[in-house]
DNA sequence: GATTAGCAGTTGTCAAACAACTATTGACAC
DNA sequence: GTGTCAATAGTTGTTTGACAACTGCTAATC
C-alpha cells in the first residue's frame, strides 16, 4: 500500500530523500507529514475506519471539505485520489463521492521494517507465500518457466563466484518461481515484499558473504534442490524444499545479526 | 504495506453505479480508462518500467509533461501523486522528482477478477496464506484473540440462523484468525485480497444459500472445527483444517458457478 | 399523473499565479 | 586559480477562479 514510506531519521544514505511519512496517527503527536494531502488523507481516512462515514456514506463535497480543513479543493483531491487508489471511495461526477469500503485498523499501520522483529515476520510470511508457489510451479511449469528460472539459477550462481552479493538475482530467481505457478497474486505479492525485503537482506548479507564463502555454496545448493524439485515436477519436495529454505535463510539472517558489526 | 500491497489498481474502475460490468466487453485489450490522471499514470508507468527512465533519473517538470501529454498540470500532479503513493517516484521541492525504484512488470497487469478463473486463483492464495495464519495462530494466539475468534464465529452463526448469507462476518471471522497470527503481514494480504472476493463470493453464494441450508452448517462446522483446533494449540490441525476448509469453498464456488443462473 | 425542462450542486479539467525551495551560475574577494 | 556568496532560473507545493460534464431534484407543462 500503500504503501510504503520511509522511516525515521537515522538511515539516510541515498541522496536527499526528504522523507514523507504517512504513518502517525496513532498518536497525534507523532510527525505530522509535511504535505497537505497527507494530513488530509490521514484525516478522511481515520474518519472513515472510525465508523465516522459508513460504507455507503456520501462525503462532503470537496469544496466543504476544502473549507473545512482550510485547505483548497486542489489538496482535497489529491487526498481524494490516494482513497480512490485505495479502493476506500468511489467518486461519480455529478453525484458526489461515496465511501466504498471499511478498511481494516491495519491500514494505518504500514510496516516499514523497523528492526529484526519484522524481517523475521517477513521470513515468516515468504515461509507461506513462496513455499506453496514451489508447489504450484512444480505442478504447472512451462518449459519455459523452467528455462527462466535456470537462467536466473545460474546468473545468482554466476554473481556468487564473482564474490557479489547478489541480492538482485537471488530476487529474480525467487520471482521466477512464483510466475511459474501462474498465479500472479503470488507473483504480485512477492514483488511487493522484495521491496522491504531487500532493505533487511542489505543488513545481515553484508558481513556474512565475505566472511565465509562456502555458506553461499550452501544456499546455492538449496537452490540447486528446488530448481531440481520443479523440474521433475515433485511438488511435495518443491514445497518442503523452498520452505526449508527460506526457514534457513531466516536463521542466518537471525545469527549474523545477533552480533551487528 | 499498507503497504500496500494492494493498490495499483491502474485502471481497475469499479463503478460504483450500477451494471454495465457483467456483460463486459469492451472488447478492446486494454480498456483506456476514462479518466485523464490514470492515463497519464499508466503512461509515465510504462516508461519507467520499459526502462526509459531508469532508477535515480530525473523526470521533466511538471510543466513539460503538461505540455507533452497536453493535459493540465493538475493531472499530471494526481498521476504524480499516486506514483509517490506506490514508492516508485520521489519527489523534492525545488529539484524535481525522480524515480525511485522500477517495479517489476507484474504491475501492470491488476487484478480485477475478471471470471471464474481469476476467483479460483484467489482460492489457491489464500489456501498458502490463511493455512499458514492458523498454523500460527494455534500457536501464538493470545486470549483476546481467542476471543475475538469466538464471537466473530459467533455473530457468523447469528446470520447464518437469520437466513443471512453472512459475507461480512464471514470476512470478520477469518481477519480474527489472522489477526491471532500476530503477524501484520497475513492480516494486511488478507485485507486487501477480501476486497477482490467479494464480489466473487457474492457471485457464487447468492443461489447456494437459499437453496439448501445445511450447507451453511456444514461450513460453520467447519469453521468451529478451525477455532477449536486454534484454542487447544494445536498448529498442525489448524493448518491442515483450514486449508480443506478453503480447498471446499473453492470446490462449493466451482460447483455453484457451473450453471449460473 | 406523467413527462420534460430547468436548476443547483458536484466532480473533472484547465489556467494563472504566488510561495517555498534547490541547484547552478557568475561576480567578487583573496 | 580558488573559495565564498548572492542572484537567478527552474521546480514543486498550494491557492484561487473558472468552465465543462454530469446527476438528482423540482417545478412547469401537457
Amino acid at each position: 500500500m500503500k504503501t510504503n514510506l520511509d522511516k525515521h531519521p537515522g538511515l539516510g544514505d541515498l541522496p536527499g530523500k526528504t522523507v514523507q511519512s504517512l504513518s502517525g496517527a496513532k498518536t497525534s503527536s507523532t510527525t505530522e507529514p509535511s504535505r497537505l494531502p497527507d494530513r488530509i488523507y490521514e484525516q478522511i481516512l481515520e474518519q472513515i475506519i472510525s465508523g465516522e462515514f459508513s460504507v455507503g456514506d456520501r462525503l462532503p463535497s470537496e469544496n466543504q471539505l476544502g473549507t473545512e480543513y482550510k485547505v483548497s479543493r486542489a489538496v482535497v483531491r489529491e487526498a481524494f485520489s490516494r482513497l480512490l487508489a485505495d479502493g476506500v471511495i468511489a467518486t461519480r461526477q455529478g453525484a458526489g463521492t461515496f465511501v466504498q469500503r471499511k478498511p481494516g485498523r491495519e491500514f494505518l499501520r504500514l510496516a516499514p521494517i523497523g528492526g529484526i522483529a519484522d524481517l523475521m515476520r517477513c521470513f515468516e510470511f515468504r515461509i507461506a507465500l513462496e513455499g506453496e508457489a514451489a508447489h504450484l510451479a512444480a505442478q504447472r511449469r512451462t518449459d519455459d518457466n523452467l528455462a527462466a528460472i535456470t537462467a536466473a539459477f545460474e546468473k545468482l550462481d554466476e554473481a556468487n563466484t564473482k564474490g557479489q552479493l547478489g541480492i538482485q538475482e537471488d530476487i529474480d530467481y525467487h520471482l521466477a518461481i512464483a510466475r511459474a505457478s501462474r498465479n500472479q497474486l503470488f507473483v504480485q505479492t512477492l514483488d511487493a515484499l522484495a521491496l522491504h525485503t531487500f532493505n533487511g537482506m542489505n543488513i545481515t548479507r553484508n558481513l556474512s558473504l565475505t566472511r565465509n564463502r562456502k555458506r553461499l555454496m550452501l544456499v546455492q545448493e538449496e537452490h540447486r534442490r528446488i530448481l531440481e524439485a520443479i523440474r521433475d515436477g515433485d511438488d511435495e519436495a518443491a514445497r518442503s524444499l523452498m520452505r526449508a529454505h527460506i526457514d534457513n535463510a531466516r536463521h542466518r539472517a537471525l545469527g549474523d545479526s545477533v552480533e551487528p558489526e
